[in-house]
DNA sequence: CGGTTAATTGAACGCATTCAACACGAGTGG
DNA sequence: CCACTCGTGTTGAATGCGTTCAATTAACCG
């Protein structure tokens, strides 16, 4: 756990905040920041699952990324939030003024974090590109679905959020997600305890159709 | 043209990069730097037009982006390449090794210049994610050749790149972005002098395709 | 228990793909 | 100048995947 985090922020962004933060709780579906909102803060999940999403011109829906517990999100390209965030479950934030970081790790060390978790950011926005661009719904789902199970090796997955949230990160629709899912279950890929809840039974046949 | 390189580069990094690069020619699918390797230099195009692909394991082709002159390219978020960079016609690309460049201007200008030039393709990565997600054919080919056209507000504008690499860049095939091309010019929206060249003629038009 | 929301399933449709044939343009050599 | 070829782009017909719309079922919570 400790070594993932670490792995993950080698820059310190993510313990500084978690470390200056003001823990703030929000329950399901509550607004963390807002879309079209000025940059003035940053966040770190600290439990829960965190989504950031958008909506177009004409109405459909983005989701940007899932944060899990010890991810850090509130950076944007540019000077306003181009994306919501909003709380999948209960869940609890760190909070802390960009400002504050700045001043307690210097301009340096900031500037540095800031990067790497942009950095970061672009590789997932470039996977992510992959996924949409190149990829069946099949392929979609079981390549999501070992994005999760990525983070727990092995037993019984959480699967935080709803069909819905997952349809409007893989570009498909609710319909095509549940369909997916019941076929690979019926295939035996993976087994579903709950709706929100699984397990990968065979990993080689979800990696081959992850492609 | 001098305004939108400074729109485009607010850090200088684009400036630095074409003052200290050494400029190299590249002819027609000539390849720039491979994908895996190393990051150790960066790039600006002072003519002609740059590709970034990769393939996948299955071999299907990704391109990342493409790159006009003026542009800067050679960012990763990782130490290797994660994208080929090739020429797409012939063109002149000004290299030069980021250690150069770090040496030139410091470490805090250096960083911030990445960080802005990192923020940007994020940017590109983020819009571009929209398109693969959530539009149909018509509208990423109108949105494609908006942003080609909005480069050179009106007249001809130069299509420099294949249908095929239209086509890897859209997460579409060759046909159907031929079919697309055929449709809106059937609708009077675009019209092609040459294979490689068109202009708007409906805007409007356009823009409400694009969606 | 109902009542409500979320998820699944079914059937028909439509868009993009696939596979195949054809057209076009540029370059080459007769 | 024409014939030939090769690469690229266009067009056609059939297929298939994912969507759409609609109905049903399951889960959750009082």
């Amino acid at each position: 756990m400790t070594l993932l985090v670490e792995v993950r922020d080698p820059c310190g962004l993510a313990e500084v905040v978690g470390r200056l933060g003001v823990p703030m709780q929000f329950s399901r579906d509550e607004e963390i920041h807002g879309q079209d909102e000025p940059v003035a803060r940053l966040f770190r999940v600290v439990r829960g699952v965190v989504r950031t999403s958008r909506v177009t011109i004409d109405g459909r829906r983005q989701i940007g990324e899932f944060y899990y517990a010890g991810d850090v999100f509130g950076l944007e390209p540019g000077p306003l939030h181009r994306f919501a965030a909003e709380a999948l479950s209960d869940s609890e934030v760190a909070v802390v003024k960009r400002s504050a970081v700045l001043q307690a790790v210097g301009e340096a060390a900031f500037n540095a974090a800031i990067l790497d978790a942009t950095r970061r950011e672009l590789d997932m926005a470039q996977a992510h590109l992959l996924v949409l661009g190149r990829k069946s719904a099949v392929q979609r789902v079981a390549s999501f679905l070992m994005g999760l199970a990525g983070r727990r090796a092995a037993g019984a997955v959480d699967l935080p959020m709803g069909r819905q949230d997952m349809a409007d990160y893989l570009g498909l629709t609710i319909e095509t997600v549940s369909r997916t899912l019941t076929q690979l279950q019926g295939d035996r890929v993976v087994e579903f305890a709950s709706l929100r809840r699984f397990q990968v039974r065979e990993w080689p046949a979800l990696e081959a159709l992850a492609a």
